[in-house]
RNA sequence: GCCUACAUAGCUCAGACGGUAGAGCACUUCCUUGGUAAGGAAGAGGUCACCGGUUCAAAUCCGGUUGUAGGCUCCA
């Protein structure tokens, strides 16, 4: 008998016969993880359990704690569920189901309406057809032989992505019990291994996500290795709506939005504070990086969006201002600053000892968008950006780019983002300028993001029509990835707008403009930021930095003495002035997520003290009120992070 | 924009069968003058999102509109 030998990650060698599969492999590394294994990547390759091996190979066994893992259980309990509602409903036509990231989905065209309730039975099946413990078995097909498989079993869809696999591929179909599903795998080897999985939502999408097909119903649900994986998964998403940005901003009194303008957000007070304050950082950044802030109008005649490109490709997100009398006099709301930015630049004759020239603008930018995508102040129609464009020469390009990273460092540091993904998008089929200069480009963002030690993916053609770009990306509680930062080059508007600068041998050159927006748009930046720290703000951004709580009335007028002595040093303080005690102000304050309170009372005032709690600390003891106001001054200044992020 | 669901007091939510609205918190006033997460009492607050229809009678049934939520597509 022939033998294979077979590496495991560790570099350990396993002898097995020839034919044994992996799952005998976990058996014979150990009980727990042929238990727990899904499925196992031979030779880069993910492949089912049950597959004779016959070479000698390196093996990893893929468990649910993987990720690749996960993947395996989460298709297969997608297909789990979809065995359970072609049970209940054979009429029902399956179209796909993917695994995401901890979730899992299956478009399904059913007649019946999914309701809670139905979702309930359908889990309830599920859990049947897990206990019934079926063989999940894989069987290759030639394309005729799956395209009357499954026409037989009236799946148009399925039928249909058959027909678009190509002849030399291979297909591949997984039964468990009755039910067939086309699938690549690979999948667990028994309905009994899938057993923690929950339903969460339904929804509608189209068949293939073009509106013009079909309505079909989407059902999403999750599945992990064990009850308590799950549960953890599921009290994070309870967790994670409680620090929802809509909620909070209401509980919070820091923004509000009414339909007479539907997603163009109101500031409060409060929210207005952390709004100012982004701008004011922002500003001093400018400052250190050489930026030059300028104020551009909101309104331009169509003439300039024509000119820009925007009238052609952008139109549909803009607000326009007809008029009746003449539609040459047409205006348009901007929903960008970079056209606005290249009348200053082309408002003299510029020198290259004036270049890199840096325009920043906080100006507010109006943008259609349609009412489906709408969502709290993660996507309104009304926001401003820390939006700037740098006029430079072509050489330049790698020592601005340089420098933009340095600046989103220190930018992140602040906010204490750490779970960042970046992506360099190259050049789309429909590109503006010549191939050369995108390909020079490429290798200058590539070449500076690897110099400067920054991970990053390749988005193969997802670049900007007018140049490539680099997006950076954080999560928010509901671990959906937003854009903060985006950096991008343009060689096809200073064309367009004839910008020019006169070089060292008296020659007109282009320049290349950058556009870049570190945190993106601000409404979106504080929408991201409230829930990446449920509120509870450092103590820089706080709209209420401290309040004083005088333990009772007969304190008043101290009170009002030591927030008079704080605000003058630009602290932001406040006086609970009910007729509460002093836990019940403590409380409020709690929950109004004050960094800092502080309590006043007899001992207090005598020693021209105040008594310090801080949010997550508790009780600090008394303080002089001048040693005070310096830590907290310089804590402001330092925009130190709070202590729970 | 499309699909599905939802819309009752500032907030969170009750209001089978159609008979014309209720709680807790917040708010106001009074009592209480208190030491590190809720002291007590009273009061005020709603054209039940909007428009129309059915009905003797609509928060409740039907249609439309608007907004919101989750998706699809798009994107800062």
């Amino acid at each position: 008998m022939t033998h294979i030998q077979m590496t495991l990650p560790d570099g350990s060698i396993k002898e097995l016969p020839a034919g044994s599969t992996p799952l005998e492999v976990a058996e014979s590394i150990g009980p727990r993880l042929a238990h727990d294994a899904v499925a196992a990547v031979v030779d880069g390759v993910t492949i089912d359990l049950n597959v004779p091996l016959e070479r000698d190979a390196t093996i990893s066994i893929l468990t649910p704690r993987d990720e690749r893992g996960h993947e395996v259980l989460l298709h297969s309990t997608a297909h789990l569920m979809a065995h359970a509602v072609k049970t209940l409903f054979p009429q029902a036509k399956l179209a796909i189901g993917p695994a995401l990231e901890e979730r899992f989905y299956y478009d399904i065209e059913l007649e019946e309406p999914v309701t809670p309730e139905l979702l309930e039975k359908i889990e309830a099946e599920m859990k049947r057809l897990s206990d019934a413990d079926y063989r999940v078995e894989r069987r290759v097909l030639s394309q005729p032989e799956a395209a009357q498989l499954f026409k037989g079993r009236g799946e148009d869809y399925k039928v249909e992505i058959i027909s678009e696999i190509s002849a030399g591929d291979t297909i591949s179909a997984y039964s468990q019990g009755d039910f067939i599903d086309l699938c690549r795998g690979p999948h667990v080897t028994s309905t009994g291994r899938i057993k923690y999985f929950k339903l969460l939502s339904t929804s509608s999408a189209y068949w293939r996500g073009d509106e013009r097909n079909n309505v079909l119903q989407r059902i999403y649900g999750t599945a992990w290795g064990s009850r308590k994986e799950l549960n953890t998964y599921l009290h994070r998403q309870e967790e994670a709506k409680k620090r929802d940005h809509r909620k909070l901003g209401r509980d919070l009194d820091l923004f509000s939005f009414h339909a007479i303008a539907p997603a163009h957000p109101f500031f409060h007070p409060k929210g207005t504070i952390i709004y100012n304050e982004l701008v004011e950082f922002m500003r001093s950044l400018y400052f250190k990086y050489g930026y030059d802030e300028v104020i551009t109008p909101q309104i331009f005649g169509v003439e300039l969006w024509k000119k820009s490109g925007h009238w052609e490709h952008y139109r549909e997100h803009m607000y326009i201002i007809a008029d009746d009398e003449d539609p040459e006099r047409w205006k348009g709301v901007k929903p960008m600053n970079c056209p606005g930015h290249t009348l200053i630049y082309s408002a003299k004759h510029r020198s290259y000892r004036e270049l890199p020239l840096r325009l920043a603008d906080f100006g507010r930018l109006h943008r259609f968008e349609k009412s489906g995508v709408l969502s709290g102040l993660t996507r309104v129609r009304s926001f401003s950006q820390d939006d700037a464009h740098i006029f430079c020469t072509p050489e330049q390009i790698g020592a601005e780019i340089q420098s933009l990273f340095a600046m989103v460092q220190e930018v992140y540091a602040v906010f204490g983002f750490e779970d960042v993904e970046v992506k360099l998008s190259t050049r789309p089929e429909k590109s503006m300028g010549d191939p050369e200069s995108w390909d020079k480009a490429e290798v200058i963002l590539s070449d500076t993001l690897t110099q400067s030690g920054i991970n990053f993916q390749v988005e193969a053609g997802e670049g900007a029509f007018y140049g490539p770009k680099i997006d950076y990306f954080i999560r928010d509680a509901l671990n959906r990835r937003w854009q903060l930062t985006t950096i991008q080059l343009d060689f096809s508007l200073p064309e367009r707008f004839g910008l020019t600068y006169i070089d060292d041998h008296s020659q007109e050159q282009r320049p290349v403009m950058i556009h870049r927006a570190l945190l993106g748009s601000l409404e979106r930046f504080i929408g991201v930021y409230l829930e990446h720290t449920a509120g509870d703000f450092p103590l820089w951004l706080a709209p209420v930095q401290a309040i004083v709580l005088p333990v009772s009335e007969k304190r008043l007028e101290y009170a009002g003495q030591v927030k008079k002595a704080l605000r003058s040093r630009r602290i932001r303080a406040e006086v609970d002035q009910r007729d509460e005690k002093i836990g019940a102000k403590i409380r409020q304050s709690e929950l109004g997520k004050i960094p800092v309170m502080l309590i006043v009372g007899e001992k207090e005032e005598q020693s021209n003290t105040v008594s310090v709690r801080r949010r997550h600390q508790g009780d600090l003891g008394a303080v002089a009120l001048t040693e005070l106001i310096e830590s907290l001054s310089e804590e402001i200044d330092n925009r130190t992070r709070s202590n729970t992020q």
